[in-house]
DNA sequence: GTGAAAGCGCTAACAG
DNA sequence: CTGTTAGCGCTTTCAC
């Protein structure tokens, strides 16, 4: 109990007067080991408080049973998602979670993912910002990748779990155009959320497919940035005046529209009506409570770790996992009649 | 490069023509290494693409350079601030995090606690949600235990990092009596979220010093869940049609709130006046945007860390480490006029 | 400065 | 069924 270092295999073996090898299998669950000798093993790990050495175990099986994981935010609601998502798996695969966020800089990302591989992960799952990181080496060397949430262009041979982003963005436009709508908005985010210029894309060919124009002139990109989404739903709220629906592609966005149109003294959705990607919690507390197409963050970490944990073979075949999103219909979008604003 | 396995510091010996005492030297950074020798083994290291295996070390060193990180669920905006400010200083501090979620529940926290000490972390930092797992041997066995956000009542010993809640609680009592408000509310927590009880303790003291009868009646306590939280502030609400203005102790709390004074059509703040703990993002997107106490989440996690890493000296003297809380006024709450509702 | 050798705690043959 | 043995990759005396 006073013990300056804790207890070792061999004590318990010494304290049980097996050997070593005897209680190695009860620990590790390997082999077979008759009753009796399992109960004595036990009781003297028991009193010598016998925790058995992950890092041991580890050295032996060049693995140390634990996944890492690169968001750029934890406190991001969709990356919170997303690791709680990881997390559930891998306690059911009893697998432990090393966590690190690189703020959207692939340096930092880089750094990550070298002290991933250097404490053996069996796997990395990564949300990532950009191919500076060298995730073939790490893919090969010593662990497997998957990517969430984002396709990296050079990089399609690793497999990923994405939203289907395109149609969730599809939805809203075609639900704001069964509205009436016709002069919409697209807020985009600059450098890429999801797969680059996937949602703009949707957005644009919704239009198009349903006859209404996506004026360039509409649609502008913002950086993912507090401020700057601010700026950017300002500068089109202002500049123009008539649009009469914004589609913002994500929380970010939405929260600057909401704002700016506050600003403005826009009512939504009499004035303007409004929809965002990432059903965020407190879309339904806005007043009015805020149209959004929900992503399935957690299902998206959950199936991500499944990949790499459980189905190794699987992995990468038929391209990226994609899961569906659903488009959570509140008060911000209002039908269109005729001589508004 | 096509190695089936990864290199070792015995390859990467040969390769330099060195002994692996020396490799060693120069990627621990331990005794000196002359230059010429240094640049040989860097490049043989490069050559070889070798990682310097973190579980060899941790085997010898007996720890594993990471620490255990356990939060009751990271998607709560709190709890992420927690996590990314325990994520921030590791990172300076050179150490990994392995994060869990116990979800209130102490049996599982239990078995977090011991998988974290099975992978001999260097230490564990938990907003712990129960006495149920062995803290003390925990801290004794192979790591050092700092409690973040939560004091447990009979683990005074363990070092601990909170918010000031009861000052924040105070700040926000003060200003709503200051308004003019006589018939204040205060919805608790049922199982603590905090120091238990003292919330709603710095609520009644506060009106009891200012001289405003604090009714039990205008006092309930929901489980933290969106349900029931909805469920008391309904309850209160109609229950009393006479409060004017509602003190929430979380912000599942203050949401709920928010959504039952729009389901009874009472108007913020000029019906009723609303204010919360936890100045979560959305509170400035409320309309109208909430005014809130405003709780360090970063800071503590941060501190946290540092002190379980950095300060093992000063560990647990003198008390908890209480960090300051803001009272951030919004437009939730206004004055009191006479004859309202 | 540098190398040889002895483990750190554990698992996996291989004998018995 | 169980014990013995040989490492897994690394750090660290202790000589040279």
């Amino acid at each position: 109990m006073a013990d300056r270092r804790s207890a070792t295999i061999k004590d318990v073996a010494a304290a049980a007067g097996v050997g070593i090898a005897t209680v190695s299998r009860v620990f590790s669950g390997t082999g077979a080991v008759a009753d009796a000798t399992r109960e004595r093993v036990l009781a003297a790990a028991r009193e010598l408080d016998y925790r058995p050495s992950a890092l041991g175990r580890g050295l032996k099986l060049r693995r140390s049973g634990g996944i890492g994981l690169i968001v750029p935010d934890v406190t991001d609601p969709f990356c919170a998602e997303l690791v709680a998502g990881v997390l559930a798996c891998a306690r059911t695969l009893g697998g432990h979670v090393i966590v690190d966020a690189a703020h959207g800089d692939p340096e930092r990302e880089a750094e990550i993912v070298d002290r991933f591989v250097e404490q053996r992960v069996d796997g990395i799952i990564a949300r990532p910002a950009g191919e500076t990181a060298d995730w073939r080496a790490a893919a090969r060397v010593c662990s497997s990748v998957v990517f969430a949430d984002r396709i990296l262009p050079g990089l399609a041979e690793i497999p990923t779990v994405l939203a289907d982003d395109a149609g969730g963005v599809r939805s809203l436009a075609e639900y704001l155009v069964g509205l009436g709508h016709r002069r919409i908005a697209f807020l985009g985010a600059a450098a890429p959320g999801g797969e680059p210029g996937v949602r703009e894309r949707a957005f644009r060919d919704t239009l198009e497919r349903l006859g209404v124009p996506a004026e360039d002139d509409l649609v502008v990109a913002a950086r993912p940035a507090r401020d700057a989404a601010y700026a950017a739903a300002a500068g089109l709220l202002q500049r123009r005046a008539d649009v009469t629906a914004v589609v913002a592609a994500e929380h970010l966005l939405g929260e600057a529209a909401v704002l700016v149109a506050r600003e403005l003294d826009l009512r939504v959705p009499a004035d303007v009506s409004i929809a965002m990607v990432d059903d965020v919690p407190w879309a339904e507390l806005c007043d009015p409570p805020l149209t959004a197409v929900a992503r399935p963050g957690r299902d998206i970490g959950y199936r991500a770790c499944e990949l790499l944990l459980r189905e190794p073979a699987r992995r990468g075949r038929g391209g990226p996992v994609r899961l569906p999103t659903e488009l959570v219909v509140r008060g911000s979008c209002g039908a269109l009649r005729a001589g508004r604003r």
